[in-house]
DNA sequence: GCCAACGTTGGC
DNA sequence: GCCAACGTTGGC
């Protein structure tokens, strides 16, 4: 059983859109481990840390969990979309996406400073210097211990 | 808006 | 296969 972090820009899709809409596709991703990660390596169930990116805090929002296995991402193959792909084939699609599913909704975001701040995180591949994957890997007891502290949040 | 850090592209 | 140039990410 693996933990996970995506990262979305709010503006463009949050927590509070994902809780709306329930599940949604995770289109968009075109870094391949990122891409590997989504196609390789999550099993339905996983839990996934909900990060807001580019953001006035950027932070954890919530959890998501993964849906079902990998699928190829439709916008590589739709000409309009800015992710299309035109050396991508239908007959061996370049990018494969997950589902996720919502879980939870933090009472407030646990900022980015926060996380820094805390010894109990250190080590943790979002607070790395340079890093900006947007489909990361967390371990056990860093997923528990920043759902432990949203969960302590106060809604604002 | 700036810019550091990173991934990708393409010339050679 | 190297690496400079370029585009993107994302914190600040």
């Amino acid at each position: 059983m693996r933990h996970w972090l995506i990262k979305s820009e709010p503006e463009v899709f949050s927590i509070r859109d994902l809780a709306r809409v329930k599940v949604t596709g995770w289109e968009g991703v075109r870094n391949y481990l990122a891409r590997n990660f989504m196609r390789d390596l999550m099993a339905p169930g996983e839990l996934a840390l909900f990060y807001h990116s580019n953001a006035e805090p950027s932070g954890v929002a919530g959890v998501a969990r993964v849906h079902g296995e990998a699928v190829p991402d439709p916008t590589q193959f739709q000409k309009k979309s800015e992710y299309f792909d035109p050396t991508s084939l239908r007959s061996g699609p370049r990018w494969m996406m997950r589902h996720f599913e919502f879980v939870e909704r933090f009472p407030a975001l646990v900022p980015l400073a926060t996380l820094r701040a805390d010894p109990a995180l250190r080590g943790m591949a979002l607070l790395q210097k340079g890093q900006r994957l947007s489909v990361q890997e967390v371990s056990a007891a860093h997923f528990a211990h920043v759902v432990a502290l949203g969960r302590a949040t106060r809604p604002r």
